[in-house]
Order: structure tokens, then sequence, then C-alpha cells
DNA sequence: GCGGTTCGACTACATCTGTAGACGATGCAC
DNA sequence: GTGCATCGTCTACAGATGTAGTCGAACCGC
């Protein structure tokens, strides 16, 4: 079997990322539509542009179609899927009690709609909780505080 | 001027936040003590980590004080910050809708603490608010959908 | 003081990334 | 059907990254 599209996909550079987005918001692009965004957004000769879809198409982010003497590129992986990776690496670089403080960075960092915030909010009560009830039925005793300690005042 | 201790310091790459994470947990450690762990949990050799830890230095992430014939290496940016950089540029990825649907997915995703979870309701509530408020001057119907927030002019 | 151990510095080298030029193939306008 | 614009591919090359070896200096035990 051939893994051309593997299921582990590589992650993204910093430039990819920004040519990625490109073509996620445009859902479907022709290379010269993305040189121009490019060129103006980022400054990038049309070359730089042309490399970088290349190697897009060869990760498997990018999947094409020709069209004349050149290609429609559409995404094959979606902006969030991707973004969900990305997600997970960076909480696995979180040590003990940093989780908390960095999705608090990023939640206050964020620009969301009310809609998400609900969704937020909802998680968050269910985690509650979750966590209440497994507190419940393992009774160790009343100073379990969890391994993060609480940074009071900082 | 000398940048040697940039105020921009350059993102860590996947393995020095490897080394990051073990020095960050031991708050401080001879060379021998990375090694050690670092040989267990990544199965590296000594020289890598080596490597490592002198380019952590160069970066400006470790700080160093000799002792005998080696250095005892221990942070000069906490984890948090840290994060919160890598966390910006994660964020900066995000396309229009995607923001809401990634901080789900970290929230789900999270081992978080009853206080964590308690501060991310207070956060999300302010910000429901603050956008209740701003909302407020101008009448939107009850199927707002938009991805992006309506700023006021800046 | 001698020898083994360990340290940090320097070197090495393949791969990935950022950025872009050169070039042959192809399409479009006339 | 001939040029010119554009496409994608190949090539280029410097810097970053992953991974590790070599080596002289310094320490520790005897």
């Amino acid at each position: 079997m051939a893994d051309d599209e593997s299921n582990v996909p590589k992650e993204l550079s910093r430039s990819e990322w920004k040519v990625m987005g490109i073509v996620w918001s445009m859902q479907k692009a022709m290379a010269r539509e993305v040189y121009t965004v490019a060129g103006e957004q980022f400054d990038w000769s049309p070359a730089t542009v042309k490399t970088l879809l290349k190697r897009l198409v060869d990760k498997g982010y990018l999947k094409t179609t020709q069209v004349g003497n050149g290609f429609v590129y559409r995404p094959s992986r979606t902006a969030i899927a991707s973004l969900r990776s990305a997600a997970d690496t960076l909480l696995s670089n979180a040590i003990d009690g940093t989780t908390g403080p960095l999705l608090q960075h990023m939640v206050k960092s964020s620009s969301l709609t009310h809609d998400d915030l609900d969704e937020l909010q909802q998680l968050i009560e269910a985690k509650k909780n979750a966590l209440a009830k497994s507190a419940g039925n393992q009774k160790t005793g009343p100073n379990q505080k969890s391994n993060t300690q609480k940074r009071r005042g900082s």
C-alpha cells in the first residue's frame, strides 16, 4: 500500500500555513490567485508560492485538478483538522500545571462568537461535572489537591 | 544593539521543547540529569542532548552557572510564557470560523483541574458580557452566525 | 600526580524550510 | 501558426533542525 496520503500527515511549516490559509479561505484556487494574494500579503515572489504549493501537494494537504495548462488546487484536509493536530502538539508541550493558564490565555486573546462561547461553556460545565463525579467515588481523603497546585496570587 | 536576549525570542523546535520540558520540570538541572531523563524518555544519546542544551542557551531559553567542570542549567523563560507564544502562533493560523472549534477541541482534550475550569468559566462569562454589550447597541437578529466578531471601528 | 569519567565546544551530515531563479511545456490572442 | 504569458518542475542555496561523534579540559578517587 502506498502511503501517499498518510493517516499521520506531516506538520505544516510556517510558510505552508500561510499558503493553506489562503487556499482554505478560497476553498479552491488557481495558482495565479494564490500568487496574487500571497504577493500582496507576504510580499512573496510567485516562484516562492509555486514551491510551497508543490510541497503542500507532496505533503498531501492539497489536491489538484488539471485545468488548461495549470491546476486548480483545493485542500484535502480541513483547516480545523489541521489546527487540531497542531493544537495537540502544543498541548503535548504543556507540562504539569500549565495547561490551564495556557487555555486561559488562548480564550482571553481569541475573538469568539456568542455561539462559540456557549459551546465552551457547556463543555466546561460537563468537565466540571465529570470531575466532581470522579472525585466523589474516589474517596481518597479530603486533601487530594491533584498534581497541579493552585497558584494563587500570581 | 545586541539582541542576545531578544524580546522576541525564537520559537522552540520539537526537540527543544522536549529538553525544555525536562528542565522546566526540574527547575534546574546538571547536564547529566538531563541526559539521563532524555535518554530514558526519548532514547537520545548524550551528545544529542548536549547539542540541544547548547542551542537552547544560544536561543536564550536556558542560562547557566558554572559548577565544577560543568554547568547548572536553568530556564530563563517560564514554560507558560513560551507556551503562550506558541499558542499565539497557533491562533494566528486559525482562519475565520475555526477559532471556536479549535478551542473547543483543546478544552475537550485537556485535563484540567476544577480551578482551571472555574477560571475559564469566568473568562467566558466576561467575554459573553462584553459581546452582549457591544451587540446591544447594534441590534442583531437571533441568527448571528458570524465567525468574526463585529468589532467597532478600531 | 595519574587515570578514568564527564563536561562543554566543535564538527558532521542528512533533512527540512524559506525563498527564489531557470526552463521547457502549454495555452491564448491575434 | 507565432509570440507572449503562465504553468509546473527542477535546481539552488542558505539557514534551521535532528541526531550524534570527536576531543581537549577539568574534575574526582586514589
